[in-house]
DNA sequence: ATAAATAGTAGCACGGTGTTCTACACTTAC
DNA sequence: GTAAGTGTAGAACACCGTGCTACTATTTAT
């Protein structure tokens, strides 16, 4: 006879977040299933629908924390580097991330689960970690580094160069035999590329 | 010995590929499931296990079909254009193609069905279009008008940062307000940084 | 302290999915 | 004509996300 324990209300969301996130990276987006995520957070199949609003809502929650991480990782400034060197680390930074949780990657940027759009709170949870690469830029800017222009559009070049890199390196055939010193010369010419002429 | 006529199988996985692709473009990933790909193509579903190895396969015969015909797209030299431009109308007509075909896109590139994985005929077809790459490439370092260097590392670099736009684009939040007039510059620094220094 | 409200549980049910099996009809080869 | 092969329809299986019901344990109001 299995006793019936009451968990704690507080913890059952992290509960389920955490357990979403395990099944995810140990054994990808397909083993995210409500019956599996409640079963690994010792929590009822239904209590993933009196916490979350089902199961598109707990993928959600799983994107928006990721994001959060991911803005964090974003800022830390490299030890001893300068301010010319805040976008390299920061794309270093970026592709360690996503090499680190590759499948929660996916899930953020490639909407790899069907019929999952991320929820406006978490849209701008995302808005934030570019916040954190407009910062760079803008900074870079004064010091000369970077050319004039509008900061969020450069943003957005340097987001469509380093997210193609990783997102081609981790999902589909990656072409390049040294794919770490590849790396590291794309964000150097794009550094080259948007210096002042 | 006992040849059989193929012609009405040929037909078949022609209808049937003809009806994921359309399902798949107008309603969407989730509308591809066996039993609406087999009612749209006027074939059972057991069809779709005779002549292809299931849902899956048949995806994998769409994406195929995709990559055959991004090859294509990739490879259209525009009217007076000369060799310097080759690179820049590769890059516009490899959005347009994206743009025209998003969500095959999406299929060809990011996974978006889970579980499927191109097979390594498929994975050939997309070789074809990166060679089509590496022949604007060469051609141009030729010409002086790309730095020396690997072209299959050039190519990945500027494969990454197209793909990374045109993904970014279509399936996240775009914080660009001119996209058209964004993804020029972008092409244009990306020449830039790649260009003879 | 006692009773009511709350919040968790188990388990079944529904419609939908990919897939497989069986039984039957039609075409084709010899 | 006969036999093999190929297509069909339709049921079935094991999953899936999602609700519903009945029950129980905790919390809270009185």
């Amino acid at each position: 006879m299995a006793v019936r324990q009451r968990t704690s209300s507080a913890q059952i969301e992290d509960l389920v977040i955490t357990a979403a996130l395990a099944l995810l990276e140990d054994h990808g987006v397909e083993a995210l299933t409500v019956r599996e995520i409640a079963r690994k957070a010792g929590v009822a199949p239904m209590g993933l629908y009196n916490h979350f609003g089902g199961k598109l809502d707990v993928v959600d929650a799983l994107v928006r924390q990721g994001h959060d991480r991911f803005a964090i990782a974003l800022d830390q400034p490299v030890k001893g580097h300068g301010i010319k060197d805040r976008l390299t680390d920061a794309g270093l930074a970026y592709r360690a991330f996503a090499h680190a949780n590759p499948r929660l990657y996916q899930l953020m940027f490639m909407q790899s689960v069907t019929g999952y759009e991320p929820s406006t709170e978490t849209a701008i949870s995302m808005g934030r970690s570019i916040q954190v690469l407009v910062g760079h830029i803008t900074m870079m800017q004064e010091q000369g580094i970077i050319r004039a222009g509008e900061p969020l559009e450069i943003a957005q070049q340097i987001w469509s160069n380093v997210h193609g890199y990783v997102s081609l390196e981790l999902f589909t055939i990656n072409f390049a035999p040294r794919p770490e010193e590849a790396y590291r010369k794309l964000l150097d010419d794009l550094l080259y590329g948007l210096g002042p002429r």
